[in-house]
DNA sequence: GATGAGACTGCAAGCGTTTGCAACAAAATC
DNA sequence: GATTTTGTTGCAAACGCTTGCAGTCTCATC
């Protein structure tokens, strides 16, 4: 059916492994017959089997990102950074959505690491020892968690959290509500501790409500406990979240940012759009896609890499509502 | 490194062959013996090596999916569920963006074509032609686009679109502006096709703008274009394009739905949180993703299936102003 | 003019599976 | 009891490509 190069080397007159080294060691082979070899691939419309050539050379050309939920505005930019950096390098790019499921996630690792040179792993859900483990058996680089031994990237939401913290501070918030998603969430961890610490020092009360599921409806499910803890600001895990409590303030006749302030995570294109427009933590994301896949494809010793947040400042922080 | 069946087959006594089809043709192998090579490849953390069998077989248990920018918020959903879909049926993944363009399109097709069992190309901008000689390499199913001999899956925007019109006829719109997309989009045509039709019964004048890139900033740069029509209406080829038109419509101090309603086409999650939120004709893009996974799978003879869209109304649409 | 060094090319053994075929035994058929 | 069937297994040839090795041929070198 198809042409293989068989059938290049019976056109060229030359045997099969000339032909290939025409291809993949052009220096093998005397420029004429190269010239000669080319011509009649391209005349017979030759395209290189990529399984075929896998199998013998042990690499695919591909690379695999697995990620929490594709939907979550979060991940579509990463995976499309990602996938075209992968493509500049002549490399294919396998999905997998983990539904938020650490079994699933697991299995997924498994089931690509035989056909593909590298993993990355966005946000994943599970214990350090088993990632650990599944990067014996592929390359793998994980993005917004730091394992020691494994190259990470990371993009510090303490930063840009804290300058959220401060700049509520400055509006003369007292109390913080501080609404977190699954509790296996390194970005999670790391956001509450940046919080913490920036409250600190700014004389800021910080209130922990859930975990709730990072969604739009976990982040409304909080609601109440925010409220009901006094807080006249809220820092949502992710802009999911923060659009929960935006649309549950909104039910309840909670004006934002009268009543309550809410901030977000992540400046999804989402965020831009939302009444009132959201304030919101931005993440290097497309930048993180592309790193991930340098790192996985240079595989060089491990190594982190920290890439910078910045706070977008819109429509849902204002000043603390006067004491009742 | 990895355990192959050469290793099972030494642990357990028997020929690689034998074990071979214990694991793909239980039937042919006697009861015990096949337990006991199980229980050899259990004990060895044997995993079967996709590449190699799809050497051999010409079925790699591969899919790809092939979208225009797995950042447009109308992409992921789809995404997630027939990869969900295919996970199901054992099969992996692989996702190609194509930033719009064209070539890059075809060259997605041509270099998936050698590891796919088969591609889904969502909403393709190529021609007819083009494709049809694809599908030739490798099994094609379209989503979005119909094309006569193939497999397609669509979502008939045109039932809900034709609602839209009827529904903003009643509010007294007889100026509608069709703010259209990029030119090659069979769901753009099929759209401004059905809103004539429902035009032309109500009595309401259609005024064609664009086209624009299918993006927020192509939906704002056509603004002027709408306002300048005299329409009190627009029907947006995206949420995306919409969402142009809200900021834009803010930004010159028109109010919406005062003075101008708009419709989207997509319902995208953004469409819930814009300002306001955004009346929009809703696509069953789930169900699409699915179906197209299966149809691919069951590769019985090319066939249509029609899936139904509906009008969502939210707050972006209202009575038309009256007269000047 | 013998020798060694390149430059090029072919040969053949893999890579890990699958699968048609043959071999053999045991069971079923007449 | 001879013959066929059935069940089970092994053998070996693919699948399309890469690559270490060895062979040939041409030149430069002494």
């Amino acid at each position: 059916m198809a042409v293989t190069l068989k059938d290049v080397a019976r056109a060229s007159g030359v045997h099969v492994s000339t032909v290939s080294r025409a291809f993949s060691a052009a220096h093998l082979v005397n420029a004429r017959t190269r010239a000669r070899v080319l011509a009649a691939a391209d005349e017979l419309g030759y395209r290189p089997n990529r399984v075929a050539r896998a199998l013998s050379t042990r690499r695919t050309g591909n690379l695999g990102v697995v990620v929490a939920d594709i939907a979550n505005p979060f991940f579509p930019p990463l995976l499309k950074a990602a996938q075209e950096q992968a493509r500049a390098r002549d490399h294919h790019v396998f999905i997998a959505d983990t539904d938020e499921r650490t079994e699933v996630e697991e299995e997924a690792v498994r089931s690509l690491a035989g056909q593909v040179d590298g993993l990355i792993l966005a946000a994943p859900r599970m214990a350090d020892r088993r990632i650990r483990e599944l990067a014996a058996e592929v390359p793998i680089v994980v993005v917004n968690r730091r394992i020691s031994g494994l190259s990470c990237v990371l993009m510090d939401v303490g930063e840009g959290v804290g300058r959220a913290v401060a700049r509520l501070a400055d509006l003369g918030h007292r109390d913080l509500a501080l609404v977190s998603g699954p509790a296996a969430s390194w970005t999670g961890r790391r956001a509450a501790r940046a919080a913490e610490t920036a409250a600190g020092e700014h004389g800021v009360r910080v209130h922990r409500v859930g975990p709730q599921p990072p969604t739009e409806a976990g982040g409304a499910a909080a609601f109440d406990a925010v409220a009901g803890a006094g807080a006249t600001a809220a820092l949502a895990h992710n802009d999911l979240m923060a659009l929960g409590l935006l649309a549950a303030a909104r039910d309840r006749g909670v004006p934002v940012p009268g009543r309550l302030s809410v901030v977000g995570v992540d400046d999804t294109l989402t965020a831009r759009h939302t009444r009132p427009a959201l304030t919101t933590v931005a993440m290097p994301v497309e930048a993180a896609g592309r790193a991930a896949v340098d790192l996985l494809l240079r595989d060089a010793t491990p190594q982190d890499l920290v890439l910078g947040t910045r706070l977008v400042e819109r429509d849902s922080t204002g000043p603390a509502p006067a004491q009742a």
